[in-house]
RNA sequence: GCGCCUGUAGCUCAGGGGAUAGAGCACUGGCCUCCGGAGCCAGGAGCGCAGGUUCGAUUCCUGCCAGGCGCACCA
């Protein structure tokens, strides 16, 4: 594509590419360049990568694979990246590539050098914006883990598609006009339950919410209230409504000041009350109908209703009744369908638009933005290529409906582009349930459903707390030197490296069985181990006399011939970054970025065991000392992608 | 009933058609005259079961077993 100005960058792509052309001339074989295999081989003597590829086309080729891997090896010495010095074969067909690790590293130096805090980063997205919509918590309670698992992913995935180019705008829909808010409306309002003044309201409402809706099964005619109060919040201009839009008020300020705190940001709020006052539901109603996907059943089970038709769809083909209801026979809509005009306007297409206000400045300096019933109209909104939806995989089914029905009703880009970021819940140990007083008894189960109804969970700030405590103490006993406040600012960065990195290293998939010991840990594979990492680096370069400082450059620093095994092993890993990076945010799994930033941070580790630094001779050391700034920018640039704060001390 | 997800070391998890399946925790034994021991090095132990596809399966396919979660004119 750019001809063969090799640079380290993407390294397996390039030789991916070289294996491709060598392949078409030789053979006349066009192979997809993501499926030519490369792989890290288990022995030094057979290189630094290699590839099983003549294995694999032996018996297409009819070949054996030893002759295959020959010929290609010949071909392959003819334009080699300058990294590579050689390339062998070995038994029974696999081409091993070795690097030439002195001109790798000048080449990761030069891009370092030029880059810094940017290095890494790729243009892949450039063009193209993407909403993101996350934490999504609703605004009747204090936010526990599972709240923080979301909001971590989501911040995590949108660092790393900014750093792919992508214009991101990160979305928090504020669901405040549900049964939940009116719950709590219930308790103050018809219950005349009151928040004591030395309670923060979030963790009141938490309590209040799991008595109410004990109260419901005990007392059918207090859930009459719940509708009733929602009717009221519906109308709006009324006492109620106001109760109602003071509750979500109060408790969103608790949960964007927790999401601070971990460093997670937003770009706008959106409000349920303002899509239904604005009325996208019926603007996209009308709109549907105009154009005929819609249809109004006139018997079976849907009579009297207006519904997409999903039956046809392999997905749905085995439901019972496959077919989704977005307008009921009483003539209101369903959650789905004001989902469905909410997608429409992310994606620009609904032909209407919220009015905008300034919320306010965020600790990181960004303005927070949000949708407001008398604000100013503002045309950078919404308008997305991509929607990436944070939800747990537990709503996978209506995301589906929701994707769906807009293929059906003659969205079909948006469908292809609607993405439900689908992640596994957070459940309780049986040892943390304990501990919350969930009655454990004689079930013997393993893992325990937070519920917020029920009032089980561990919430977000009490484990920030917990992890702050036990993070102080650690710091205290280090540096009796500093003050308390030094402690636990130290701490509090320690704790959200800790819970950050918890959140993200298991995949989506993997259901996390929170425990608290496990959680609380600060050894092994976790976010303090990154961060001491970087703090050790810190430290060894702290101590650099200024004089030999000053003639340390990347761009023009010798590099020795030979390097010694954890120098060689620290400067691939860190010029693997780039694709680590834009693989894990093509494929939309932090957990691998988080898997190679432990790596990363473990090769140093290593590598700070055996090499001294500052006690080597002084050619040495000044090359160490260059490495070391190298890995400090390079593990630096990781960490500030999965929000980690990065520590000079700890 | 149908659908989705998951079964890998004592525990929590990576990996994934190829050369000896990796980490952390826990356990055992080593390592500060040397840049911070939140660390490093070493040790034991593992792909749920049965078929199939393949030169090659822990990985792909089918069935079974076990667990989790979904399948509204609720939000």
């Amino acid at each position: 594509m750019e001809g063969h100005t090799y640079h380290f960058y993407n390294l397996e792509n390039q030789l991916q590419e070289r294996l491709w052309e060598v392949l078409k001339a030789e053979y006349a074989l066009f192979l997809a360049k993501e499926e030519i295999p490369l792989e890290t081989p288990p022995q030094p003597e057979f290189g630094d990568l290699s590839s099983p590829l003549p294995l694999k086309l032996a018996g297409t080729l009819r070949r054996p694979p030893l002759k295959i891997a020959e010929k290609m090896q010949g071909a392959l010495q003819e334009d080699l990246p300058p990294f590579i010095e050689d390339i062998t074969v070995t038994a029974p067909g696999y081409i091993n590539f070795h690097f030439n690790y002195t001109s790798l590293a000048r080449s990761f130096f030069d891009a370092v050098a030029v880059e810094e805090d940017r290095y890494g980063e790729g243009k892949g997205g450039k063009g193209k914006k993407i909403v993101i919509e996350h934490t999504n918590i609703n605004p009747n309670k204090a936010a526990h883990i599972g709240h923080l698992r979301n909001a971590c992913l989501g911040d995590t995935l949108a660092r790393m598609k900014r750093k792919q180019g992508y214009d991101v705008e990160v979305q928090n829909y504020i669901d405040d006009t549900g049964a939940a808010v009116a719950d709590i409306v219930v308790g103050l309002y018809h219950l005349e339950r009151e928040c004591p003044r030395d309670v923060p309201f979030d963790r009141f409402c938490w309590d209040l919410y799991t008595e109410v809706n004990r109260l419901y099964e005990e007392d059918p005619a207090l859930k009459e209230k719940e509708r009733e109060v929602l009717h009221q919040i519906e109308a709006g201009d009324n006492e109620v409504a106001q109760l109602a839009k003071e509750v979500a008020n109060k408790i969103v300020k608790h949960h964007l000041d927790i999401m601070w705190h971990m460093g997670v940001y937003y770009n706008l709020l959106t409000w349920e009350s303002d899509i239904l006052h604005l009325g996208f539901w019926e603007h996209a109603f009308e709109r549907l109908k105009e154009e005929g996907s819609l249809v109004y059943e006139t018997e079976g089970p849907n009579a009297g209703c207006w519904v997409v038709k999903l039956g046809d769809l392999e997905e749905f083909r085995d439901l019972e009744n496959p077919d989704k209801v977005l307008v009921r026979s009483n003539g209101t809509a369903t959650y789905t369908a004001k989902d469905i005009a909410y997608q429409m306007w992310k994606f620009g297409i609904l032909g209407k638009d919220f009015l905008y206000d300034r919320h306010g400045l965020q600790p990181d300096g960004t303005v927070l933005w949000t949708t407001a019933p008398y604000g100013n109209k503002m045309t950078r909104f919404g308008q997305a290529h991509e929607v990436i939806n944070v939800i747990d995989l537990r709503q996978k089914y209506l995301q589906d409906v929701l994707r769906l029905s807009l293929h059906k009703l003659g969205f079909e880009k948006e469908a292809a582009h609607s993405i439900h970021f689908a992640y596994e819940v957070v459940s309780l140990s049986a040892a943390t349930a304990q501990e919350l007083g969930v009655e454990v008894e004689g079930d013997k189960k393993e893992i325990y459903a937070m519920s917020g109804r029920h009032g089980i969970g561990v919430k977000a700030d009490d484990m920030l707390e917990r992890m702050v405590k036990k993070a102080t103490l650690e710091v205290a006993a280090r540096h009796p030197e500093m003050t308390p406040e030094e402690h636990r600012k130290l701490a509090h960065d320690i704790a959200v490296g800790a819970i950050r990195y918890y959140m993200i290293k298991y995949n989506m998939n993997s259901l996390i069985v929170f425990d608290f010991n496990e959680a609380l840990s600060m050894q092994g594979n976790t976010g303090p181990y990154l961060q001491y990492a970087y703090a050790r680096a810190a430290n060894i370069l702290g101590r650099v006399e200024p004089e030999v400082a000053q003639v340390v450059d990347l761009r023009d620093i010798l590099i020795p011939a030979e390097l010694t095994p954890p120098e060689r092993e620290l400067i691939r890993r860190m010029a693997e970054y780039p694709t680590f990076l834009a693989r894990a945010a093509r494929l939309l799994q932090p957990s691998l970025l988080a898997e190679y930033t432990y790596d990363l941070a473990a090769t140093f580790m290593n590598f700070y065991e055996e090499v001294p630094v500052l006690t080597a001779q002084p050619h040495q050391m000044r090359f160490r000392i260059a490495l070391l700034q190298a890995f400090r920018q390079t593990l630096g640039n990781a960490l500030h992608t999965l929000g980690i704060p990065a520590l000079l001390r700890m």
